[in-house]
DNA sequence: TGGAACCGGAGGAAAGTTCTCCACTTTTTT
DNA sequence: AAAAAAGTGGAGAACTTTCCTCCGGTTCCA
């Protein structure tokens, strides 16, 4: 009937499907590794693909994130789902934050996906629409059990996660799962009351590694290094 | 006898002088308000004055910095040593810990010349190393006095800062002290044990509140929004 | 009042971004 | 096997954003 109809979508030509998958697999890599600030000049150096082809693909970079980050969120959801399925909940919280933490180590593009709103806001959004009566339930009934201390609130998960990020962050490169260190105590300060302190399996950074984390510590690095770097030569 | 000396640096014209302070000024409202990221640009205007003016008074914003962050160090330095002269330790490391945040959120430039390495690099380690001694010190003190953590070291104290910066920012611009909230949490982490927990005083965050901090929420927000947007209204 | 010192702010230079374009190559169809 | 269709690569267009320079014009002060 209608000859413009969009539904018969004809099937991609083989080596242009074969391609599209490498493009998702690079990117998969390449944002795990850099976050969503690397390039898909980047993703397609990796993919050994000229950017063109990326671009022919999936319209921008918007696009390529989206149709990666779904099963990330699948994934998040279920753990979620796991943590309320734990008979004592504050294990189960204790279980979550620390997988969140590990997700966010591992993969550092669906940690920029959960943790901005500038992709993906749509899906984000609904997302967080189905997790928050899950965390409230949570929340609430570890709270009921006594380990969590009663003036926690699901609203503050989140500042929880940015401080465990934090530290994913800055022992990043220094010492894998320096973080490790940090969950812990951050969970003894959620805990109700406690006798002693959760022991901490992680040994502490020595000097050396804290001055390299703060070398690396990406944050309010502006200004390329090499620019900065050239100038402070010229005033010698 | 040497003409070149560059002992005797004839003093500033008057309005050069005048400037000179305004420029100051500026720089320490602009730098406090959104962080080293500011642009000398941004500061010249802010002073009244052209970018011109700033860049001869000083050749480059890295000096600009230095010059400015002098008595920030000093602030930082005496908060210590007040901590260390309370007799309870852990009193001090908790006054320590939310004065440090107290500045953070007053002044995000100082924020970012004591958790970056990019600016002042010498002036920074000079000053770690002269606080670190102290830091251990008040460890511990803290220690022995069985208030804090036993497995605590001194070199986890920027890793706390960070957990707690990153709250700052989170709530920054939503809330006014919401980090308040977040800074017993943290504590209530590091000491050694507690029948139950510290008060909090500031409320918790709301829905709305928690939905305007991610959007504000600053950080992996690249490419300017203005192209996202204009990208975003062709697709429709 | 004559310079030396100073000012403003346009714009140069560099480094990124995202994304387009089109001469070429590869696959599929006839 | 040749024509048609589909796909490719990567230089570079178009845009930001940064830091900083330059120089015609202005202001101060001896």
């Amino acid at each position: 009937m209608d000859p413009t109809t969009p539904a018969a979508p004809r099937p991609l030509r083989r080596d242009a499907e074969l391609n599209r998958q490498r493009i998702l697999v690079a990117a998969k890599q390449v944002f795990a590794e850099r976050g969503l600030e690397a390039t898909l000049d980047e993703i397609a150096k990796h993919a050994g693909l000229g950017v063109g082809t990326v671009y022919r693909r999936f319209p921008n970079k918007e696009a390529l994130i989206d149709a990666l980050f779904e099963e990330g969120f699948a994934q998040i959801l279920e753990l979620t789902e796991q943590a309320l399925a734990n008979p004592d909940a504050w294990e189960g919280l204790v279980g979550l934050l620390t997988r969140m933490a590990e997700v966010q180590a591992a993969d550092f593009g669906l940690r920029d996906v959960m943790l901005s709103e500038t992709y993906g806001r749509d899906r984000i959004a609904q997302m967080r629409d189905r997790i928050k009566p899950m965390m409230e339930r949570l929340v609430e009934r570890a709270q009921e059990q006594g380990r969590l201390r009663a003036d926690f609130r699901a609203t503050d998960i989140m500042a929880v996660q940015l401080m465990i990020s934090a530290t994913v962050e800055f022992t990043h490169g220094v010492r894998d799962g320096g973080w490790r260190r940090y969950v812990p105590m951050v969970l003894d300060g959620l805990s109700a009351r406690r006798d002693g302190v959760t022991e901490l399996t992680e040994p502490e950074l020595g000097d050396d590694d804290l001055h390299s984390a703060m070398q690396c510590w990406p944050r309010y690095r502006r200004g390329s290094a090499a620019h900065t770097e050239a100038r402070r030569q010229q005033d010698l």
